[in-house]
DNA sequence: TCAGGTAGGGATAAATTTATCCCTATTGAG
DNA sequence: CTCAATAGGGATAAATTTATCCCTACCTGA
């Protein structure tokens, strides 16, 4: 596991935020899991742009900092569900704000982010 | 400059968010700027984490994106004033919503996160 | 004349994040 | 027996993002 060579500067709302909530997939993962996708290989499924090793990586995260819980059903083949903690509940709003407004900007978005990628 | 080596996936609306905002300072920076806070080195002194450097860096991306626009005067000392465009300032609601759940769970986010880093 | 404020950017190093590849284990289907 | 599905993680490479350091230019005030 990566270990963080500097401290982690926590001056206001939005540092907080962004501790928990950078990372290219988390936001999706909280979406989907709120949808209903709750075991591993159907949020890979609804994933297909990451790989199995960046979800759990993203997943153990999120559940570090509370905002998925996990049960583990011992049954085999392992069974895994993720749920939302209330804390992470009261993440879908934002989530949803954020992703609201990119739909709505959806064709504006597009242009503006492929005019600035060098094919 | 950096080129990217891949191109970005453009799925859905949180990956075309993620485009234009990801970048430690920008919602920092959109939200000073809408607070009126417009000229470089106001915004260098209200985000002293941050080196010169890279506020110029992602101001730029973010005018490359049209969240901001720039006005350079013509004068001695160079003065210039960034100001958000109306594209810019239809994010500001969404940056008020992440930036009020950080600050609404601003206690028990640093524990967790602190709880999260080895010393 | 020299320090400091104004704005900007190149080159490079360091940190961090993502991607790849490979290995463990078990059960049921074919 | 072999393959696919289930879940997870180590080791390492590659990509990307941030940080550092240094240089340009001009004007004002001490």
């Amino acid at each position: 596991m990566y270990e963080r060579k500097t401290l982690p500067e926590l001056n206001c709302g939005l540092d907080l935020v962004g501790e928990v909530l950078y990372g290219k997939w988390k936001m999706r993962l909280l979406w989907f899991i709120h949808e209903g996708f709750q075991r591993p290989s159907e949020l890979q499924r609804k994933i297909p742009g990451a790989s199995r090793r960046v979800l759990n990586v993203q997943l153990k995260e999120l559940e570090s900092h509370e905002l998925v819980g996990k049960v583990i059903y011992p049954v085999v083949p392992p069974k895994v569900e993720y749920y939302l903690t209330d804390f992470g509940k009261s993440l879908i709003p934002v989530i949803d704000a954020i992703g609201q407004w990119g739909d709505q900007h959806d064709d504006h978005l597009r242009t503006l982010i492929l005019k600035n990628t060098k094919p």
